[in-house]
DNA sequence: CCATCATTTCTGTGATTATTGAAATATGGA
DNA sequence: TCCATATTTCAATAATCACAGAAATGATGG
């Protein structure tokens, strides 16, 4: 992943409608949900919605079907992994300097909406 | 983490220059490196890095310390740490829902100073 | 104290971003 | 075709951000 798509993804995700978004997005799945029950969900007007699907879209962290008359958007989770491995990379830091401790992804924070937190590999 | 400190720490890394800054520092380790420095190394006007130098600071990024004359900045992992958390935990969804897969965080993109542009994404 | 160095804070300016109502576009049904 | 619905695009405004020179602050050595 290169730096400038890592720096759309910062910035898109740096909102907090489009945070709130895009974490309603992933807990929906790839089934994802239409705009309007986005809107309604997070009451926020239809046009400042749009704007803010527009910028995870163009990050590449949302996707956008149509489903009749409805737009469908859905979080694109290997967007999420690429964003990640990114600042893993870049927190662990360059091994042959010397380096801070490696990020050990630490037990995960809260879940979307539930309690889980699972040791990783 | 909570959401508002993730905005901000996103918001923050989500800067060409900032994140130019963070990598450096990451590299640089726990030493750290002088404003100074940095500002030289990246060709930045003092002034400005030292406005980035705060925002870091402000998102809990970067830990700031008096070494005689020089302030001396380093980065301060455990919050990456916590971001990479809250990141990997709302990108992975929710398991009651119908879910997408779990991030796998993706063995790890390029290291802070190697060559780039292999073939992942 | 004073001179000097390192860095920040102040200040003004230009650029980008967020927000919404209103108008425009696309879709499906009668 | 005409209408209703779902959503976007347009336009105008307000708010925030980035930049960099100049002035101020804090530290050190003489």
């Amino acid at each position: 992943m290169e730096t400038k798509q890592v720096i759309a993804a910062l910035a898109a995700l740096a909102q907090e409608n489009r945070l709130a978004v895009y974490r309603l997005l992933v807990e929906r799945g790839p089934a994802g949900e239409s705009a309007g029950t986005i809107a309604a969900a997070l009451e926020l007007p239809a046009s400042s919605l749009s704007f803010h699907l527009a910028q995870l879209r163009h990050a590449g962290l949302v996707t956008q079907r149509r489903q009749s008359r409805q737009l469908i958007y859905a979080a694109d989770i290997t967007a999420m992994n690429a964003l990640v491995g990114y600042l893993t990379a870049n927190c662990c830091g360059n091994p042959t300097t010397a380096a801070p401790v490696c990020c050990p992804v630490p037990a995960v924070a809260e879940p979307v909406a539930t309690k889980r937190a699972r040791g990783r590999s």
